[in-house]
DNA sequence: GATCCGTGGTC
DNA sequence: TGACCAAGGAT
């Protein structure tokens, strides 16, 4: 691995191309609300809802006064509500164990529902600058192609973790903004579908051929998860006694689910939770 | 390790 | 047009 020219995107590619995402010029609990967004969620659609989080619960200890129900719903559609849950039972361990703020610490951060390898790193990092090491799928794909010559399979191995680790180290950059480069430019050049090797600055050293890909396509249609959807956009609106489904078993089952997870429940109506 | 968990944009 | 995919995490 040629480190000069790695280093090279962080000095000319992400110098010219870095985009201007306003947690970027954040403090930490606007950082950590926009990890958790980002988890799956494309940035497009996770700005608007950013910015109204941010205005409506500028703290942690403001979204640990308010309810989780009104968490959830503020969620609106950005998918995987138990992130919402999630966010605000965090907020809630912030505001009771760490004196209202974020912790710095990695091991801290993981102990936060919602926050795993990627998220605990990537806070680090970049709300506290933490020297972490942060890989995401972005990350993955673009080390492992110059690595390989192939995209990276569907489980992070031990050695890609370990791959990621003598890259940061090996470069005489700071983590954070390592961190930033990589994934910027996994996002925005090196991509999944369609990267853009003609303006790429790595060509020379990536051998890098599109292959077929084991991709695990997901079903949604039909599935129980478009139950859940369906109920919690209903909910989000207010309380209801039934729900208009076309499959009952799958609607039981959906509402045990969401009620199982803690994102609705039910006293004379369903609703969600105070 | 396999499976589950939402939603909407893209080519 | 319908797969594919998007700053993952929990079980």
């Amino acid at each position: 691995m040629v480190m000069a020219l790695l280093d090279r995107i962080v000095s000319d590619w992400f110098a010219e191309n870095r985009r201007d995402l306003p947690w970027r010029e954040s403090d930490p609990w606007g950082v950590y609300v926009s990890e958790i967004m980002l988890q799956q969620t494309p940035v497009s659609r996770v700005l608007p809802a950013w910015h109204q989080w941010r205005q409506r619960w500028p703290t942690p200890s403001a979204l640990a006064d308010d309810s989780v129900g009104e968490a959830i719903r503020a969620w609106g559609r950005l998918g995987y509500p138990r992130r919402a849950k999630r966010l605000h039972e965090s907020a809630v361990i912030m505001r009771d164990r760490f004196g209202g703020e974020v912790p710095a610490d990695e091991a801290a951060l993981r102990e936060l529902p919602g926050v795993g390898e990627y998220t605990a790193a990537a806070v680090a990092a970049f709300a506290y600058g933490r020297d972490s090491i942060v890989v995401d799928i972005n990350v993955r794909r673009f080390l492992v192609r110059i690595k390989t010559g192939r995209d990276p399979a569907l489980t992070y191995s031990a050695a890609e973790r370990a791959l990621a680790k003598d890259v940061v180290e090996a470069l005489d950059v700071p983590s954070p903004l390592w961190a930033a480069a990589s994934m910027e430019f996994g996002a925005l050049v090196c991509t999944s579908r369609n990267p853009a090797c003609a303006v790429c600055p790595l060509a020379t050293m990536c051998d890098w051929v599109p292959g077929e890909r084991i991709t695990r396509t997901q079903e949604y249609e039909g599935t129980d998860r478009q139950a859940r959807g369906a109920v919690l956009e209903v909910l989000r609106s207010g309380p209801a006694d039934t729900f208009d489904w076309h499959d009952q078993d799958q609607l039981e089952r959906a509402l045990a689910g969401l009620l199982s997870d803690g994102l609705i429940v039910r006293t004379d109506r369903w609703s969600l939770p105070q």
